[in-house]
Formats: C-alpha cells, structure tokens, sequence
DNA sequence: TTACTTTTTGAATGCTCGTTCAGATAATCA
DNA sequence: TGATTATCTGAACGAGCATTCAAAAAGTAA
C-alpha cells in the first residue's frame, strides 16, 4: 500500500491539527501518543510527519495558533468609555474561550511541555493580551469610572475569573451563557467601582 | 547489592511521596517516570513498590491527600457575620494553596488521569469544599449582607478568581502575600456587596 | 499515454516505559 | 549469638514510544 484514494494535503492537514487539538486536550500532551493522532485521522504514524517536523512543533503551532487567534480577534474600542469596554471584554472573553474549550485547556496547561523558546513566545503573547485588560483599567482610573488601587492585580484576577467559566459552563445547562455573562460582569463591574 | 545501610520505610516512605509530587508538578503524571521518581529518591525503580501498587495509586493518594488536608484545615465559625467568615475564608484560601503550590497544581491538572471511581471521590472532596463558601455567601444574602443574583457562580467565580493568585505570585516579589490578600478581598467583598 | 509530483504505507531503529521478582544485605528481635 | 523481618538491587519482561525511509500508489500535467 501507499498513497490512498482521495488523499490530499488540504485535508489531512487540517484533520491532524483537530485530531491533535482534541487529543491533547482530552489526556494532555505527554500521555498522546502520535499513533493516537495518526489513528483519529485515519492514517499511519509516519504520514503525520509530512505536516509536522516533530510532535513539540505541533503543540508549538496549535498554541501559537490559538494566542495569534486570540489577539487578533479581541478589539478595544478606545472612543469608548472605560465601563463599556471593560464590559466588551468580559463578553468577548467569556464567548471566546467558550467557543475553543480544547485550545484554551492545551494554551494553560501545557506550558510546560514547551521548550524555553515556544515558551518564551507564547508568554509574550500572553501578556499582550492581559496588558489590553490592563489598559482598559488604568484608563478607567484615569477618568474616576474605576477605583483599583493595583491594576496588574485587578487584571490577573480577573482573567482568572473569567477563564474559570470554562472549568464548569456546559452549554445546555441551567443558564444560557448570555445570563452567565450577564453575571460574571455584574461582578467584575462592582470589583472595580 | 541489596538492603541499603539506613534504609527505612519511614523515611524512604515520605521521600517518594514527596519526590512524586514535585515531579508530577513540575512535568505532569503522564510525563513523570517511575525510574525518574526513584531516581529523586535515590533509590531503584523497584523499591517504589514497597510503598506504592502502581503509579496511578500514587498520584490519587497525592490528591486525595491535599483535598483532605483542605478540608480539615477549613473552618467556618458561623457565629460571625457573613462578611467576617467570607473575609477569612478568602485570607484562608490564597494562604493554604499558596502554601502547597505543587499538591494545587496537580489537584486541578491530573483529574484526567484519573481512573473513573477515583475521580468521583476527588470531585466529592472539591464539591464540599465549594459548598462551604456557598453557605457563607447564601447565609450573607439571607440577611442582607450580600447582593448576589446566583451563589453558585458566585462561588465558582471566587474559587477561580482566588486560586488564580497561585499562577503568578511568588514570594520575595513586589507585593507581600498579605497585600495580595488585601486587595484580593476587597474585590471580592465589593462583588458580593 | 507518459513523466512527474504528492501522499501514504509498513517495516525498522533504538529507546524508555511500568511492573515483577529472586536474591542479597541491613535492621531487629529472641 | 542466631533467626527473622524489612528493605533494596539489578536484571528481566513485553509493550509502546517518536522518528526515519524506501517503495508504492494516486493525482496531475504534458
């Protein structure tokens, strides 16, 4: 046997980094094997490395991807006021990490699995995005919308709070996610006011 | 060669528990040899069996050890005011995970390697855990102290918000573990009240 | 049809894994 | 002292690991 009928590059490709994303998620990136990965996809072991140098630089690009993703779709509106932005944010955040569960489990737990250099990478993309947060905080301050006497705490803490949502929410549950929005902004509103 | 000169249970016993959690912390269950945890004790991989059946026994006693200890160490006095036991529960909180950075970080990252059974009593362990800052904020809300719309995303948004402090602080840094503390309840005391 | 490129297989390489156990040495007890 | 018990070693087991690669089949373009 070799090539298979209807193979293509456009497809597996794509399929390995699903099949990766979700494996890893589900029992983290040392206990995945890559025949685990090969067999979800559908081919043999040594066909994945046609679309990755080797088993760090898949978690690397699945990691990267998801931080780069998150940059770029998160926006900050600076015309507006401190209180509305703060509320984008907790919206954004919430729907954002709800919507990619697996990749925001892999992008907190597997840091470690990182060697110094990808780890270097994403904690830089990282901090970009907690320092949007941090903005918003320290502008409202400025204006007297806020009252927080550590913004870089305030910060951490709230992200923290907010990425808690996805340890539990399970869509189909008690509270749509709007109302647990709704909620999670009526608190981080009332923490800093 | 065979018995080593000075070799004890009571000693090699806490040795491997101790060299297991770090390892475990530091690289993840899956990722964490038997060889590499003997070889932190000093010992052969072998001798790990006389205090240990298996690896994965090893990594549930770890864990139901740190949720029992949180257990036991937590108190509530429900004579105070919900304000004051909510205020020591946050104090309380920050200070026992601070001091058990690896147990906590394994407690919450290792669930998935967990066999079936032994996850259902380790999620019992953490529930009752949550039930008790859930009593303080309902108990808080039933006499006024408190405005909280759902205590059960109010207890859930605190326990992430808190733990969170574990990802980021370390001692010998800009702010004391009791200014952390500080500025930790009056956020959260603010989205209670 | 023919030449060329893309994609996959399946076998092989050298390692490390968790676990077992007979045998050996140290500690303890009578 | 001698007998018994506790503790550890070192080798071995079968299995699975990430990765490599020549060969083969499928797709593509002329």
């Amino acid at each position: 046997m070799a090539r298979t009928a209807g193979s293509h590059s456009d497809i597996t490709g794509p399929r390995v980094r699903e099949a990766a994303l979700k494996l890893f998620a589900q029992g983290g990136y040392a206990a995945v094997s890559m025949r685990a990965i090969a067999a979800e996809v559908g081919v043999q072991a040594g066909a994945l490395y046609n679309y990755t140098p080797d088993k760090q630089s898949l978690l690397f690009d699945l990691m990267e991807g998801h931080m780069t993703e998150l940059m770029a779709a998160s926006k900050d509106d600076e015309t507006l006021s401190a209180d509305q932005r703060l509320k984008e944010f907790v919206s954004f955040h919430i729907g954002f990490h709800h919507a990619r569960a697996d990749a925001v489990f892999i992008a907190y737990m597997e840091l470690r699995n990182l060697t110094e250099d990808n780890f270097a990478r994403i904690e830089a993309l990282r901090s970009a995005y907690e320092s949007g947060l941090e903005q918003i905080l320290r502008d409202g301050v400025a204006t007297g919308a806020f009252q927080i006497s550590d913004t870089k705490i305030a910060t951490l803490a709230i992200i923290a709070m907010l990425t808690g949502v996805n340890t539990w929410y399970r869509a189909g549950g008690r509270l749509s996610l709007e109302e647990v929005t709704a909620q999670y902004w009526e608190m981080v509103r009332r923490a800093v006011t």
